[in-house]
DNA sequence: GAAATTTGTATTGGACCTTTACGAAGTCGT
DNA sequence: ACGACTTCGTAAAGGTCCAATACAAATTTC
């Protein structure tokens, strides 16, 4: 009911005195009074200090008691599982990187709930005082069967019912979400993409993926493939001159990933080119062919970002991944400047993240925090009656 | 208040009784009750006859008065002029279609202003009785400045302004919006995508656009260039093996619009042919160049629509304009089974038009209709006080 | 034709929120 | 330093709106 709004504003505005808190809701003061009062005897809100320096009597303030929840985000990434423990104003108690085991379902939840443990333990609370867990993972998460799809890096999760398996980790809710689009969320929060409306967070790396921020909310299509950007046509032959069976594969993230960075490279003379990173600094250093390379990739990125801004028209593009956030500098200009020839309108601004490897990991508990908030003032309203 | 949630249910059941009001709102019956005498005093809802058949006590039926409100529906087409009047439940009352003249502001308003006269007298209702007109037209409508963007085929239009000149045509407010886009809300309000969430209206013909439904609801992107697909970079040659300079301008629509049909035709040794309807028979009727043109057409639209389920996922595609409707037959299957190879996931289901040239002008119908509920709502609470 | 069932409305009661008013607690000016 | 002024917090009262209850009206079923 009226709580819901002001525990909402709270939020927003940080420390806020009754008054403004009346302002801001529209209620009357005696409202917010008795709103304030169950709230903070339910150990949502407390009272912070006073308002001083202006003219009258001063102001008692309230904030969200920051220990009123807790949000255990985890983000299941390539080469590590990152762990992180936030309150419920999202602020990172305690983190824990920590490398990849095996991916095989036994043995990474046994890896989970140990780091949870941990966190925890160091946070000083119990794994059930958890409000929620929020996990991100590559694929698509389907809700009804409980199945990891287009998840190659995962073995095991495909089955039905995997995915239930979380439930193990900690007694509280969790909820399963792409970790490209969870990245989004946490650009969207925390990072450039913040009070933009819609914008795309493009992720090129091993692979390439994108998530979507559509007015502000996370889309993720019909079958949570919206986004999956690694499929888009690019770099396809000329289907009226060419032999339609020997038509090349033309999947983006074959030609635009790091793999295709340095096959670009090998393919423009330099054999033993074995990182993205390395033709990256290369070229930083002047070497022609790294540089040629750069090149090549700028094109297919542009390409890739023209298909995306053709159908989305988003206002902002944040690179993210890693040959997003490493070779950015190299990146942007000119695939901007590249977009302009390929574009209706005006291009997208394009940024490169500043969240870097961060960004599941925040947007885990951007989404998290978002959710807790309900449920613990849901909680309370059960527990009152 | 009350009275627009008792307002949007009649509007969504039909005549509907008032324990079945009380059922769908929440509401009690008492409060349904007094709800329904407002409405009806304001004129704007009926009794409409008894519910019969079933035990106890006939309940009276109540339904949105029809004449409580009037849409002026127009489609600024390419060859025709198309205008609807509409009542506030939908029903188109008359119609015109009038042959494109001038497409001059001044002399284009002329001509809608007569339409529009013609129309109204045929309803027997005054101008003024016109609750919203809502206009599509080709091109991005900046509401800031009043110009019409990207509309090559409306000189003049694109001058600051000059859309705020549809003010004289009636008196009651309008809005614009871009035909495909209007297309679109058509098809998700009375034709293929009523009931689907997220679904994507493409249509081909002397160009080609998109329109996307997120939600049951239009997204238009950032500046209103969602979906100008037009400018998808299909058809492009390898950035690694051509010379930069020498790369075709991969423009969607240049290889797979009407044109682009005929031109595949030529190229394939059909120096005669001059329309893709002809094509499209003669491919019917076995011709082999043309059914190696149509197989040229399929190619690239498999590749668009790749695109297009790549970023967007959506459920259902809804193929229209000119050659989508006509050629609909030809290119659905075939599409369909070259985008297996195309996408991720399962390839959105695909399907032609059934509205076909009026999808526009319903879209404008079904937008009128939704804004102009709301119109006469807020009318007769400022009436009421 | 009586019982059963459902509809519509009158009355009551209560929840909730605003308005008004005033005491409390500060700041500003002289 | 002290009074005037401003702003904050709360108490009391009043009003609005809606749900619950009860009952009369209308229709079907047996």
């Amino acid at each position: 009911m009226n709580e819901r709004a002001v525990f909402g504003e709270i939020f927003r505005l940080g420390p806020v005195s009754r008054p403004e808190l009346a302002q801001a809701t529209g209620l009357s003061k005696p409202t917010i009074s008795v709103a304030l009062a169950n709230l903070g005897r339910a150990g949502l809100v407390r009272e912070v200090g006073l308002r001083a320096g202006v003219a009258g009597r001063s102001a008692l303030l309230y904030e969200v008691r920051p220990e009123a929840g807790w949000v255990l985000a985890v983000d299941i990434g390539q080469a590590f599982v990152r762990l992180a423990l936030a309150n419920l104003v999202g602020t990172v108690v305690t983190r824990v990187d920590d490398p990849s085991g095996s991916r095989n379902p036994t043995e990474l939840l046994a890896q989970l709930t140990g780091l949870a443990d941990r966190l925890t333990a160091q946070a000083g609370i119990g794994r059930a005082d958890v409000t929620l867990a929020v996990l991100g993972t590559p694929g698509i998460h389907d809700k009804k069967t409980g199945a990891l799809h287009l998840a190659p890096n995962l073995p095991g999760w495909d089955r039905p019912g995997a995915v239930d398996r979380f439930s193990a980790v900690s007694a509280s809710p969790y909820l399963v979400e792409n970790d490209i689009d969870l990245a989004a969320v946490g650009e969207a929060t925390y990072g450039l993409g913040r009070g933009v409306a819609h914008f795309a967070y493009v992720s090129i790396g091993t692979g390439i993926g994108m998530g979507i921020m559509i007015d502000g909310k996370l889309y993720r299509g019909s079958r949570g493939g919206a986004g999956e950007i690694s499929y888009l046509p690019i770099g396809e032959g000329d289907p009226v001159l060419d032999d339609p069976a020997a038509i090349r594969r033309g999947m983006f993230e074959s030609v635009a990933s790091a793999d295709g960075i340095v096959a670009a490279a090998q393919r423009l003379g330099w054999a033993q080119a074995t990182s993205a990173k390395e033709v990256f600094d290369a070229a930083r250093a002047g070497d022609p062919i790294a540089r040629r390379a750069v090149e090549v990739e700028v094109n297919h990125v542009a390409h890739g970002l023209a298909a995306v801004a053709a159908v989305l028209d988003p206002e902002l593009v944040v690179l993210g991944g890693g040959v997003g956030v490493q070779g950015g500098d190299l990146l942007i200009g000119p695939v901007q400047h590249r977009l302009r020839h390929l574009v209706a309108l005006q291009p997208p601004r394009i940024e490169v993240s500043t969240l870097g490897a961060d960004a599941v990991l925040m947007g885990a508990v951007a989404v998290g925090v978002t959710a807790a908030r309900d449920l613990v003032l849901d909680r309370t309203v059960a527990a009152n009656g």
